[in-house]
Parts: structure tokens; sequence; C-alpha cells
DNA sequence: CTGAAAGCGCTTACAG
DNA sequence: CTGAAAGCGCTTACAG
């Protein structure tokens, strides 16, 4: 068995009271003698103890885990922010139990239960779109939670998305200024809320330029289906004529779709067909020189949700109600 | 506070074991009545009763999560592993909790250290190399782990690794059936035992071939400065002569830079010039549509790491010392 | 300066 | 069939 604080005791012949006081730093100030303390940790440290967290945390009542819930780790946006937020959560000391969503709602609300079960501190959590709009069934009333990535009409906490009307607005823009008249807009899961941002942009922006949106270049696709789906769309919307002279996809999914559709099929784009998508990689850069690649602010999400988080923990070690819940909308970044 | 199996107990007027016993499903096998399950059930139902799990694994020693630890969860080949590891946790009812030693190994020594303080009961890692050849030196003496991808000297545990040497053979073999006689082969952390398996299969093959190995078609690279050390490795290789007709990557990573490095520098690969790599993704295979890429086998290293480390779990909880360990070789795929 | 004791929320022999 | 009690390994008032 492993050692524990009170095999420490006996042998040195103190209560486990003081082993504890002075492990946890609290022997200075809880005057320990400063022979008591240094017997305690030379001790401690010839039998290797190591505390048990699992009782400490019982104790306190706090696990110093933080649960994470993303849609698709294997998605890069995801497993880049999950690299940050690790590393924003280790600087505060918590470690990450990871979930996947895979994409089922069903599946993400069992996991905000199972990570509450597992006594984590708070839930980071990329939120699904949910066809009910029913509320968060298993996420415990006043639970410190942030929401990243997307809004839900139902969140009630904290949230931390990007400004994705602004951007898909601006790049609109851009495009227009570089000479598109035709621009397809192809997005997935429409329905989410920085997706309709994103259309909310694209189509403002296209006002504003005096050109009139044309349904038959704009296209919804599922994110179960949208690899088999794609094709057909393409070959739609490439027949459209006036001819499309730009595409604008709402992920970088879809952009490295195309690239498949281009391969199979042997189609090249008009010389002069614009491409700009959100969240992309050097692969999409290299194969498109000129593509409009608009970065998430990963960083900076990973940052402040971790940020949010621990604020709404620390409210409620104190007992203090936590303050009115915060939106934060960051900048994505032109590359 | 959270209700607890007491205050179910005081509101029915039974003991807490009565309580605890049903609720864990132990009721009939204990012989408490019918009656009282119900009770006990509907009570905790309708007070929204959740298990504390800690105390339950305080007091059971087993806490029903494990640790994972990757290089990089960025890397799609790690994001991809870490999917189907947590897939096949869940299946046998484990939470994951996941860290990045983001290749530095005195981070993987701690992190081997915080998962086992977080009383993890195994741990799934894919081993940085280690410098200094040392011990695992966190690991305490039979806690279960598998190592994964990756083997080490020092490890003495189960590990599932892909069968590299074979594979790189295979590569190769396939490559000078296609006419290359002047095969390139690039890799990044070559001391690592999956990259040293990979350049024998490679020089093997050579030699089965009667192809004389040309040092100077040779490159390792490191993992910390591949990005910028790899322009001028291509540089140097691309004016070797008799010019080199087919490169091999030991991964994606150095692939999907020399993208980079083609496009930047603006230099084409001569038309005949065959590539493969290790662990690709449809946008290689989109900008060069006769790669030969091998598969990883993830799945099956998932299924195999988890298993494995779960029936160490069974031996350990039933006190029977584990069997000797076990070392899986599981085979690439062709794509 | 130090110790005895209660408690965190469970589980599990043991006794009746 | 059910309960009282000990214990998992900590922490923390409280008393001296």
């Amino acid at each position: 068995m492993a050692v524990s604080i009170k095999d420490i005791a006996e042998r040195l012949n103190v209560s486990t009271a003081t082993v504890s006081l002075t492990l946890s730093g609290q022997g200075d100030l809880r005057k320990v003698s400063k022979k008591t303390q240094q017997r305690v940790l030379a001790c401690a440290r010839e039998l290797r103890y190591q505390p048990n967290v699992l009782a400490r945390s019982l104790n306190k009542g706090y696990s110093e885990n933080l649960g994470l819930i993303v849609p698709d780790i294997t998605d890069s946006f995801f497993s880049q922010l999950a690299d940050q937020i690790e590393l924003e959560a280790e600087k505060r000391n918590y470690t990450l139990m990871m979930c996947c969503s895979h994409n089922d709602y069903r599946r993400e609300e069992r996991m905000i239960g199972l990570l509450q079960q597992k006594r984590v501190d708070g839930l980071l959590i990329a939120p699904l779109r949910r066809p009910d709009d029913g509320p968060y069934q298993n996420l415990a009333d006043g639970f410190p939670a942030v929401a990243f990535d997307q809004l839900q009409p139902q969140w009630k906490g904290n949230s931390v998305v990007s400004n994705d009307r602004k951007t898909s607005g601006e790049i609109v823009e851009r495009m227009v200024r570089r000479g598109a008249r035709r621009i397809a807009l192809l997005c997935i899961d429409a329905e989410r809320y920085s997706i309709r941002e994103r259309v909310r942009g694209y189509r403002e922006a296209l006002e504003a330029a005096g050109i009139a949106a044309c349904e038959e270049l704009y296209a919804e696709l599922s994110i179960d289906s949208y690899r088999c789906d794609l094709p057909q769309v393409l070959d739609r919307i490439l027949a459209v004529r006036p001819r499309v002279d730009a595409f604008f996809f709402t992920t970088h999914l879809l952009a490295e779709e195309l690239v498949h559709y281009m391969q199979e099929r042997g189609v090249r784009l008009p010389d002069d067909c614009q491409l700009a998508c959100f969240h992309g990689n050097m692969l999409l850069r290299s194969l498109f020189p000129s593509i409009t690649i608009v970065q998430m602010p990963i960083e900076e999400i990973a940052r402040e949700s971790v940020r949010l988080i621990c604020d709404q923990i620390e409210y409620r070690k104190k007992g203090i109600p936590a303050p009115p819940a915060e939106h934060l909308i960051l900048d994505c970044i032109f590359e």
C-alpha cells in the first residue's frame, strides 16, 4: 500500500495534523517548530510520500480538475484549442479531463453529467447545436461553466466567441475589392450561432457593396454528410451563370473537401476565382496561394475561457455569488 | 450542498448501508427488501442524488480514470489516437485525463507523476525519446502502464507499436519497383525507436534491391527545428547527382513541410519523383496524387492499448501479479 | 508548539 | 432483512 500521512506521523511520533500542516506549507503559519517540520519533510521524502489527492478533494470539496468537452478533437481547430487550454489550465494548477461529444448532443449531455460526477471544479465546453433548444438538463444550477466557440440561446453562463459577423463581412469586402461579384457561400451546420453570424456578415457586406445576394450561390451542408454532399453542390454552383468568381467557406473542413473534389473530378477552378475560409492550415495556403485564411484567436479563447472558469470557481469557493455572466467577443486574425 | 447518501437515509429512516447497497445494485444480492429498494430509488431520483465518486474512489482505491500522455495533440496522428482511445476507454467505463508532453521529456516525467497523484488507475503514454536513457523515475513500480507508438529501451511494461521496419521496407520495395534508384530518406528524431526501425527497414530494403545507400540522400532533423532546417536540407539533396528520384519521409510532418518549401521557393519536384510518408491526410494525397501514404493502425493501437491497460488494472484489483509484459506489433495500412 | 477528534461521502465486513 | 461501526486518507477547527 502507498504511504500515507499516518505512516509518517507514526514513524515520527507526532500527530497527523502536524504532518498535514507542514506538508501543506502551513507549518510556519500554524507554528510548527522548525525542527519538527524538517523531520516531517525528510521523512516524507525518504518514504516517497505522495499525498492522496482524492482524500484531499473529498475533504476540501475541490478536485483541481477541469472538464473539457469539444465536438471533435481530430478537427485541428479543436485540437489546437485543447492544447492551449491545457497549457492555460496548467498555469493555474488544473488538470484536464477531456471528452469528445462527437457532434452528438445526447452524448454531450451525457458528458456534462459524467464530468460533474467526476467532480471537476468547472466545465469548459464548445457546445453543439441542440435540436430541441431545451435547457442543459445535466448542468447543475450554478455550476461553473464556460462555453466557447459557439453561443447557444439556452446557454446562460459565460461565453467566449469570435467576432464572426464582422470578420465575415471583412472577408466579403476584401473579395469585392479584388473584383469579385459572384461570391458563393458554403457552410456546415447553418443553424449554429457562429455560422448564422457568418452568413449574416456575408449578406450585410454584399448589400453594403450593392450586390444582390444570389440564393443559387448559397449552400448549407450538414456536418454528418458534407463530404458526400459537397460534390453535387459544387457541380451545381459551378454551373450557375453568371459564373461564380469567389468561394467563401465558413470552415476549413469545406475548403479541404474542395481540394478533394477538384482532384477526384479533375476540375480546376477558374483562374480568377477567389477563395476564403475560417481557420486554415499551411497545406491549404500552399494549394491556394491567394486564399484568404482567417485564423481563430485560439490562444486568446483558451486564455479567456480558463480565466473565466477560474474566476467562477474562486467565487464559488468563497461563497460569493458570481457576477453576471460575461460574453467575450474576440477578433479573428487575417493571415 | 449536494445531496448525499446520508440525506436519503435520514429521510427514509434507514441506514446509509441500506441506501448504498441498493444504489450500487447489490440490493437483491444482499437481500434488501424490494419495498425498501423502491423507496430508496424513488427518493434518490426525487432528490436528484449524484453519488460522490471521489468518496467511492477513496474507499475502493480506484478512480475509473485513465491518464493519457501524448507528445503533441495538435499532430493529427495523436489527435486521432486520442479520439479512439477515448472511445475505447469509454466502452470500459473509464474517463480520460489528458496531458501533452510537448516533446519535453522533463515535462513528460512531471505529467507521469501528476497523473498518478491524481489517482488514475493506469497510464497510457506515447513516450518521448529520453536523452539520458534513464528509468522513468516518477512511474511507480508496478503501476499499470502501456506505452504506445514508441518503444523505449528503458520501458519495461506493455507496449503497442506498429511494424515500422517491415512497412518501411515495403515502401522502398514499392518505390524500386516503380523505378526509383535514388531514394532520399528524411526523418525527424532519428534516435527514437520507431524512427530507427524505419531507417533500418529502408536500409535493408535498399540492400536487398542491390542499391548502395547514399549518405547524401539521408537526413536527420530535430523535432524542434525541422521547419527551419528542412529547406537547406532539401536544397542540398536536390543538388546531389545522380539526381534523387524519390523522397521517403518518416513522418507526415515532413511531407507537409515539403509543400511549404516548394511553394516558398517556387521549386517543383522532378515529374517522375516518387513520394512516400507515414501517416497522411487527404490534402497530401490531393497535392501529390501518386504519393504512397502508409496509415498507422490507429484504431487497433487504441483498442489494444486500452485492453492491455484494463487487463493490468484487473490483475491489480484482484491482487494477482500481472503476467509478463506484452509487446504488440501491429501492421500499418497501405492506402 | 502539538494532539485528539470530527468530518468529507462513500463501502463493506460484521452482528443481530 | 437491516443497522452500527470502522475505514479510505486527508484537513481543520478546537483545546491544551
